[in-house]
DNA sequence: TTGTAAGCGTTATCAA
DNA sequence: TTGATAACGCTTACAA
């Protein structure tokens, strides 16, 4: 900066006040710092303003895995925001693993991120101080909670699966199995399952045990699931899948007993995709508002970092049961 | 850091040593620094030790589009690594334009990346510029190429194209059909096509100009290039689809027409992944090392980092094709 | 093994 | 509209 000061005949501080606030510099100073700028390929360092400053432009999040393609959409609707606004996006997963979420979180207020967006709402004592001594904006998501550190993006998972449940009911279906990832340590799972035998059960209609699996993710043991299932009860009429792409896995396997869908056994999926809208027949699910999630949660980590008070806590983007040709 | 020395009793340099180099510290003065810092919750600031040591554990990725779930192999190979080493990533996408890829570049010199890796092997002058002036760790990777900025992880495309032409010609399929995303400003796909088309003409196979197609994204594009592709040409016997779900698409719509795959007619796809082996019947495909090339990468720019010599410009991961039920 | 002193390259603040 | 000066919170280098 000083080299660029020299070039063009003024201090540093005008050099710095051109870059961050041109409309403070003369029309013809701001020309000359412009041109030994260009003429330099002089490139600022940001970490020696951001401690000058004390504030960075660095957000984070931290999903339980990056492998699973269901984050893409929120990740992008974070980076469409951000970009927008000259803040960079830091990415992690934590495998799942609360403590790897702990040590994560510290790592990125040693980094002094501005803001901090965790796709998961268990968190560990340790990492709940250190958030709320922070002071650093903390979008927690993945499903609504009521007293968030700070701030709750999401849906209601608990609303998803009585949602389906009712859809279900109401097309008539009485037998009807449950699959979903294993819920031990995923809150969002836990709830959308809670939330679906609880109205069921409200509904007149009992879910045997049996019929109440968790599985691995993939296609695979989607297929295994609905097999496992239909041993089980050869009478099950329909089946909800929460999680991964379960539901379609299933339908392959349908497909290759024979199995008619919906006619012979309906299979519902949870959070919809590309493959979701094309597997024969195409399936019922409940869409996320994914991007949305993204978007949102940018946008509040950005009005914060411009010193804007948001007055919210919770914020219910809802989501959308999408009847197709599976139920 | 001052408040946590006085609490230990000691200077601010020592409780620096007990948490970058503890082995540095005598015993017992180490205990006591721990407790300090246990107790006053401090954390450290990232910001601050990066301007003084004039190095950052940030290495930075981007991406063409982070919507494709094709870039979530790689950012998880690159996240397990630079975890393991307490290394950062950041990620962003560049819509695919190669002004926003500059841009994000001087942004990620600004923060003083240690590493970059860019999923693309074209940039703008100025880009390649800031790059070779910044002497930071810069990989390439989507296509290898002869003569990268700095470095080339990857696989060649073009060698996959010749792969799949030798694949289809030797199982005697002679009226191919092709279709892929738009290749303007993606030289991954442009190299495999390419290579797909010189090697099948160097077998004595001509495909068809008005076979050769480009399509947009999704299962729905990769069904009506199969329904353009038949309607062409009635005789057509095989079809290589370059990137995306495109071939899960044409083998739906196969099955809507009931057209039986392989039996009347081929398909082939690029990028395995789950969809791929579960479709009926599963499909052929290439697999790429896309784990791999993100733990590479990550490795090189860690080992950089750390000082070492890594004496090499070009690493070539391969590919496989695996054939399965639809050739 | 520990401490002292001098930066690192910006920005905040105040003065001119 | 511009400049001088003092931080920002660490680490490097060297001394004790």
């Amino acid at each position: 900066m000083k080299d660029v000061a020299r070039l063009a005949g003024v201090s540093a501080m005008t050099v710095s006040r051109a870059m961050r606030a041109p409309d403070t510099v003369a029309p013809a100073t701001l020309e000359r710092v412009r041109r030994a700028i260009a003429q330099s390929g002089y490139v600022p360092n940001r970490v020696a303003g951001s401690l000058s400053s004390n504030r960075t432009t660095l957000v984070a999040l931290i999903v339980p895995s990056l492998r699973n393609a269901l984050y893409a959409e929120m990740i992008q609707g974070m980076s469409d925001v951000l970009m927008k606004h000259d803040f960079q996006l830091m990415i992690s997963d934590s495998g799942y693993s609360l403590q790897q979420e702990e040590k994560l979180i510290a790592a990125y207020v040693a980094q002094r991120v501005c803001g901090i967006v965790l796709h998961n709402t268990r968190h560990t004592p340790q990492a709940v101080r250190i958030l709320k001594n922070s002071a650093l904006t903390c979008i927690e998501t993945g499903n609504l909670v009521a007293n968030p550190i700070d701030i709750s993006v999401s849906f209601s998972n608990y609303a998803v699966g009585a949602a389906m449940a009712e859809h279900l009911a109401g097309l008539g279906y009485r037998r009807i199995g449950f699959a979903s990832l294993p819920v031990r340590g995923n809150e969002r799972l836990r709830e959308r399952r809670k939330g679906f035998l609880t109205r069921l059960a409200k509904l007149g209609i009992a879910v045997r045990p049996e019929l109440v699996l968790e599985v691995g993710p993939g296609l695979e043991s989607g297929s295994r699931a609905l097999a496992r299932i239909v041993e089980t009860d050869p009478k099950v009429d329909a089946v909800f899948f929460a999680g991964d792409v379960l539901a379609a896995g299933a339908v392959f396997e349908c497909q290759r007993r024979g199995l008619d869908v919906p006619g012979r056994i309906a299979v519902a999926a949870s959070d919809d995709n590309d493959l979701m809208q094309h597997m024969i027949p195409p399936l019922t699910t409940v869409r996320f508002p994914r991007y949305e999630i993204g978007v949102r949660s940018a946008e509040l980590i950005v009005a914060r970092a411009m010193g804007q008070e948001v007055g919210v806590r919770t914020v219910d983007l809802g989501f959308e049961v999408i009847r197709r040709g599976s139920t």
